[in-house]
DNA sequence: CATTTGTTTAACAAAAATGTTAAACACAAT
DNA sequence: ATTGTGTTTAACATTTTTGTTAAACAAATG
């Protein structure tokens, strides 16, 4: 007979992906994204079995998926400087849909203690060697790569964590934190590279 | 009588804080601090009554301790560039022993919804037109104010955050991990101011 | 239209986490 | 030593969260 599919695993999943990763709430019960889904609680275990499947498998996708993001910058054959550009294009607009999925995967971390494959591992020192070799070129600032790294993700990723609190302490509304955030892809550019 | 005080309830309280603030275990129950302090878990809800009382007070202090660290540094009749630096060393040597402290203040904000006090604002925002003037005078490179409080915050903060991670990414060990940390104290620095 | 099969639900069951009670314990003061 | 009081524990109770089952439902197929 034909798969029916009415959509309504990838729709849990979905939801589940936007409150742990759009909205932060890292605390989340099956109940909590079943109510957010509009459906019962008992198709959370139909599709994905228990619980703990199911968080896992968010986790792994959002592994997958900030990965895929980012190689697919690695990989690509651009020269330093536009695969700096694009590299930040690309972190920041996934960012700012999911601000907390890089938390997520860390306190997944915490919680389990799991393993950074070893190719990732090697993409990155490929990034890093590349970095070296723009910094011997005197395209930018000296200084051991991992530091330029860490800045450069540094700039990225954490005022969209703290989103709710800076929109707080500086008074920024929705349409002018976009505006703040677009800016900064700029900013950020121009404060690691030159 | 005598309060005997064994010292137990702060003990509680250091042990919660280690395991949410400095292991980033966000998910912990009240038997693993218990199990984690070595007491039975009754002792939580002789002191504290409940879970959410213990968590919620963690929270609070959490707020002030980061609070107070912070005014120490804002109140201070120093020269922008001396308040910028003691501003760093004072945010760093705390987002070391306490990387996840804000990780836990921002998740619990997600989760109910706080309101961040006035005074705050305030202090934030007279922080703010001291580095406007200071962009005035030159001596910072001209921006919105806001990106580089955001700035700051963010090279100092998510390289810790993110510890476990680049630990593994960057073939770092716990010695070298402390060294580039020191480094970055300089390298933030040189790296917002002029 | 009846059957088949995937989907969805409500009711129930089990497990996990939290809260309460009463008794044991320990130490200081009488 | 005994009493009083704060501390700690184990056993039990409750609540919350998660998992299971059986039946209702809906769409495609013969």
């Amino acid at each position: 007979m034909a798969q029916r599919d009415t959509g309504t695993e990838q729709h849990i999943k979905d939801t589940a992906k936007r409150i742990f990763f759009s909205e932060g709430k890292l605390h989340a019960t099956t109940q909590d994204i079943a109510d957010a889904a509009g459906v019962n609680r008992t198709l959370l275990n139909y599709y994905f079995r228990s619980r703990d499947i199911l968080f896992e498998q968010v986790a792994t996708e959002a592994r997958a998926e900030m990965s895929k993001e980012m190689d697919s910058v690695f990989a690509s054959q651009l020269e330093f400087k536009d695969k700096l550009e694009k590299l930040i294009h690309v972190f920041m607009d996934q960012a700012m849909q999911y601000p907390y999925r890089e938390m997520y995967i860390i306190t997944d971390l915490n919680r389990n203690d799991r393993q950074v494959p070893e190719e990732k591992k090697t993409r990155v020192n490929a990034f890093l060697k590349e970095i070296s070799e723009e910094m011997d070129k005197g395209k930018i600032k000296k200084m051991d790569p991992r530091h330029f790294c860490m800045n450069l993700f540094a700039l990225m990723a954490y005022p969209l964590i703290n989103n709710c609190l800076n929109k707080s302490l500086y008074n920024i509304n929705d349409a002018e934190y976009l505006e703040l955030m677009k800016e900064r892809k700029k900013l950020i550019f121009e404060m690691v590279y030159q």
